[in-house]
DNA sequence: GTCACTTTGCCATGCACGTTGTACTTTACC
DNA sequence: GGTAAAGTACAACGTGCATGGCAAAGTGAC
């Protein structure tokens, strides 16, 4: 096995997990080496440097959480659809829960970066993350705008909605996942934003 | 007049700004006190620690802009409204625009730190700043709902609903103001998420 | 088993920062 | 104008950190 490739996952792995609950200022060198189960020097010889790192890391998990995301959504919105509503629900569900809690911590500490990140970096990690799943979110809705099951209107503009409705509350008030909310309560928000998209978007 | 509080003022501004643009581990009290026009070791005649002087200054931005926020909705949305529409539209565009770029900065540091910082501080700030301003929200909307004049529904749901459709879109793609979108865009997001928000909530 | 390549441990350097002590200066007020 | 409170300049301490060099040890491919 190639030990270089190896190594590398750890790295990035590790720096994952300490860039997300540290921060990058607050993350060190030495705490994601032993985070990710290496020597500092080896860091050093797979990235430049500490902001290198960074950018690698956050481009990378936007990448793979992205492609879990649109994955999720055509399980449920792809297809045949027999019920709207409950398709929505579900689709909101897994999107209002995420499953990697250090990808979302990670989101939160590039917000509060975005003045420190270089506007490159920024823009395609805005590319490969979030514009990818909401143009995909964007492409379903149009499907079923076509389909008359949900009246004409911007796709794009729709997808906003339909994501700040279901996840956004869950977003802020758990502080991307921080803090967690009781499913109980998810649940409930879930239904009621997909509700409300569907008194404003029905046909 | 009182050296103390004016030297109290002037310390408190200038953290705001450098936490705000730095966050918390990044910014330096050296640089703190050059913003402030003030030598380091006053700062520390004022405040115990750098942490101390974060939950302070957190804490006293929240207010004042909670406080602005509270107004200017009273103002649109108090008293007499003839036109419902229009006076959401004034409200949500008032709330989109964030006047005070360092306040809103610095929510986004805090969201970011949310791990860092000691949770009875955490839920001060929360009370005073973020919870405030949707108790308000709720208020009017209540009234709107006792007056007929929206279906009625849980305040407290509806309330979060407009605040997502109206600031939700441009907060989150104008990362809370600090890569600022056109004025023109702005509007318009904030005119189609009142119309979504009222084609679900009308009575 | 040898070899090229990686990894590691350890040391070193230089810098930036939080925080404090001290001795001097400014300033509001009598 | 004198006095007490508040502010400032400056130096100092200890620490933590990013980063680099180097020689020794490990490891997969032949």
């Amino acid at each position: 096995m190639p030990r270089l490739a190896d190594k590398r996952r750890a790295i990035l792995r590790g720096a994952l997990t300490v860039f997300a609950r540290e921060g990058y200022t607050r993350a060190s060198i030495d705490q994601i080496a032993r985070e990710a189960g290496v020597s500092t020097r080896t860091i050093y010889n797979h990235v430049a440097d500490k902001s290198a790192l960074f950018e690698t890391v956050i481009q990378e998990s936007a990448a793979r959480v992205a492609e879990a995301q649109v994955e999720a959504m055509d399980r449920h919105l792809g297809g045949a659809v027999p019920d709207l509503r409950e398709a929505l629900v579900a689709f909101a569900r897994d999107h209002a829960r995420p499953t990697d809690a250090d990808h979302f911590a990670l989101v939160r500490q590039i917000q509060a970066e975005v003045g420190h990140i270089p506007e490159a970096a920024l823009d395609s990690w805005q590319d490969t993350g979030p514009r990818r799943v909401q143009r995909a979110v964007e492409a379903h809705l149009a499907r079923f705008m076509a389909e008359g099951r949900l009246r004409t209107a911007d796709p794009h503009r729709a997808a906003r909605h339909l994501v700040l409705l279901a996840a956004g509350e869950v977003t802020s008030r758990s502080f991307h996942g921080a803090l967690p909310l009781p499913a109980k309560e998810v649940d409930a928000i879930v239904e009621d934003g997909v509700e409300v998209f569907l008194r404003a978007y029905a046909p």
